[in-house]
RNA sequence: GGCCGCGUAGUUCAACUGGAUAGAAUAUCAGAUUUCGGCUCUGAGGGUUGGGGGUUCGAAUCCUCCCGCGGUCACCA
């Protein structure tokens, strides 16, 4: 039984036996730094069942604990507030049955599935800083849903069709000249996203001519050769035309190919992937469904149309009067298959720029009204844009963070920092350059991954790998700190962990003990609320609580050797769980830097 | 313009979802140490939580009206 249940039942008897009334809840938190306490109960929220002054209601409560409860051992009143004092038997107790942490706030896997979008980019250009932010997002939630005991699938939908793909491709044709990732050296999504790039380039040329011979620029945008060009090989794309269905293979799988390199260098993964090309046709049957259902309407011209006006929202398209599919549609449709070829997964996650929001809004909604059971367990993972010091990233004005420059990048500066401290000299060139790219790639992923995800963030790479303050190196730096000192102990201490201490703790070895026992619950909390965030935050803090300490107080060669077999022993579960932490947000940590 | 989101120390972020005196880090300043203006310690200042009103024992958090920033309003994806 947790304390909070156990004290949560003695609290309600108490309230029965001395005030003869019936207690429903009784809220806690955790005890401010400024008082004494470890565990606080809120009186406040009483007073509807009980009448009377809260603080002397909580004198009343405190003494009934302290009689009763073991586990308490003293207490002080604050105004509302009824501060607990546990007894350092609580927290030993705590520390060796929860012991040795290895899998600490790692729940195993259930039978609940979900599974997790994210990524999801188009085939016609690299990666950027915007996809970095996606790609560590999605990658983090399903980490944490894992921890918090779900089965996961991770998955993207692959946007490789449309007139945007067409384009690359029309230009490679045009002036490619043959060029492939081989004879160039460029990575294959480098080099078809030149070649969408080149298309721009010769569409504006394109226009301006028109528009010098006495064109409209409307019409000039609209009827431009080359992007006539480009739609007539959507249409023979989509007629199934051998020589063009061809380039479009081989570009697709040179842009794969560059993909997964980045995404390897993220150290991000999928378990089933989804492709546009596979899916775009899907969602009409659902259209039918729909439309026998009464849930959408056709109109004269035979679109079809959901109408959202009663919740507040427009009236949707989902289906052109053409017959052919829209956004949504696929979108409706690509749902269903999901379930259908995972039929165990009750819950969808879409790691998606919250630029669409009301999309995924509209999406929702149709499906629930479509009367789908599992529709009430989707989640848009809205998340903001990335800004950098010098303003927005904008293609046209090539602003744009390319995801493999940034990650290299990162890492040379890690090296930069790491030369000057001069703590490594020992180690060799190859491991030198694991290290930097670890503490780059980890000052990366932990600066984007603390701020909020619906919050907009500003990039400052220079900042980010600071090893002071709340970042990444800051933390795997502690983590290798104390790998040291185990190895340390480990020549001069027998750490026989069945020894039962027999000393007061210090005070900040009981605040350590606080925030550590809080991990399990912080990764259910992240996991509900889809918030790697909250992960980031919590080990800052459980790393400054023991620098704080540790920094100043011996943990070796005490007079008692109890002690310090114990303070090696709690070094030991805050590194494993920073390092269980870490993981979940996708950040390795060193063992030595 | 309608709808959605955001606004917290100079800056970047927190605040356990309505709880106590709004906290960290950075930057700044002052001391200590130093063969260094750089590294490391110690400490200080810094806030009407964009503004007004409301709800209650209690508001950064909830409701409302303004202000500012961003997004979105396609038979594009």
């Amino acid at each position: 039984m947790s304390l909070q249940v156990l004290l949560s039942e003695h609290i309600k008897n108490a309230i029965n036996e001395l005030f003869d009334a019936t207690l429903e809840t009784v809220e806690f938190q955790a005890t401010r730094k400024d008082f004494e306490g470890d565990i606080t109960v809120v009186v406040f929220p009483m007073l509807r069942v009980v009448k009377g002054n809260p603080a002397v209601i909580g004198e009343q409560l405190g003494t009934y604990l302290v009689d009763h409860v073991a586990q308490v051992k003293s207490f002080n009143v604050v105004k509302g507030f009824l501060n607990l004092v546990l007894s350092d038997t609580y927290f030993f107790n705590f520390f060796y049955t929860a012991g040795p942490f290895e899998n600490f706030g790692i729940s195993s896997e259930g039978n609940d599935a979900v599974m997790v979008e994210y990524s999801s980019p188009n085939t016609n250009k690299p990666l950027h800083l915007g996809h970095i932010r996606n790609n560590l997002l999605g990658y983090s939630v399903a980490e944490i849903l894992k921890a918090s005991g779900k089965k996961v699938y991770k998955t993207q939908i692959i946007n490789d069709r449309g007139i945007h793909i067409c384009k690359s491709m029309l230009a490679w044709e045009r002036f490619g000249n043959n060029e492939t990732p081989d004879s160039t050296g460029l990575k294959g999504d480098k080099l078809v996203g030149n070649y969408y790039v080149k298309f721009d380039q010769e569409y504006k040329k394109e226009i301006v001519e028109l528009v010098n011979s006495g064109a409209s620029e409307e019409t000039a945008k609209a009827e431009a050769p080359i992007l006539q060009d480009a739609k007539e090989m959507l249409r023979k794309w989509e007629a199934g035309d051998p020589e063009t269905v061809a380039l479009w293979q081989k570009m697709n799988g040179w842009v794969y190919e560059g993909f997964d390199t980045t995404y390897k260098a993220m150290g991000v993964d999928f378990d089933t992937l989804y492709y546009e090309s596979d899916t775009y046709l899907l969602g009409k049957e659902v259209i039918q469904h729909g439309l026998q259902k009464g849930v959408f309407y056709t109109k004269e011209d035979g679109s079809v149309w959901c109408d959202l006006t009663e919740e507040g929202l427009d009236e949707k398209l989902v289906l052109r009067s053409d017959g052919t599919a829209v956004y949504m549609t696929q979108d409706m449709g690509t749902a269903v298959q999901r379930i259908k070829d995972h039929p165990d997964v009750n819950g969808m996650i879409y790691t998606v720029g919250n630029e669409q929001d009301y999309h995924f809004k509209v999406l929702f909604l149709i499906l629930k009204k479509l009367g789908y059971d599992w529709a009430k367990n989707l989640y848009h993972l809205s998340y903001g844009m990335v800004d950098l010091p010098s303003g927005k990233m904008k293609s046209r004005e090539g602003t744009v963070v390319d995801a493999d420059d940034l990650i290299a990048d990162m890492a040379t500066t890690a090296g930069q920092i790491s030369e000057e401290l001069g703590k490594i000299d020992d180690l060799s060139e190859a491991e030198k350059e694991t290290l930097y790219h670890t503490i780059g790639l980890g000052a990366l992923k932990y600066y984007i991954l603390k701020v909020d995800p619906k919050k907009r963030i500003l990039f400052n790479p220079e900042e980010s790998v600071d090893f002071q303050g709340n970042t990444g190196p800051f933390i795997q730096y502690t983590y290798a700190r104390i790998q040291s000192i185990l190895r340390k102990a480990s020549e001069q201490l027998a750490l026989d962990h069945s020894v039962t201490p027999e000393f007061d703790l210090h005070d900040k070895e009981r605040e350590l003990l606080k925030i550590l026992q809080q991990f399990p619950e912080t990764v259910q909390q992240a996991a509900q609320q889809y918030s790697p965030a909250l992960i980031a935050n919590y080990t800052y803090e459980l790393v400054r609580e023991f620098n704080s300490f540790y920094q100043n107080v011996p943990i070796l060669g005490l007079e008692s050797e109890a002690v310090s077999i114990f303070r090696v022993q709690l070094s030991e579960a805050v590194g494993k769980v920073i390092k269980n932490a870490f993981s979940l947000l996708g950040i390795s940590v060193p063992e030595r830097m």
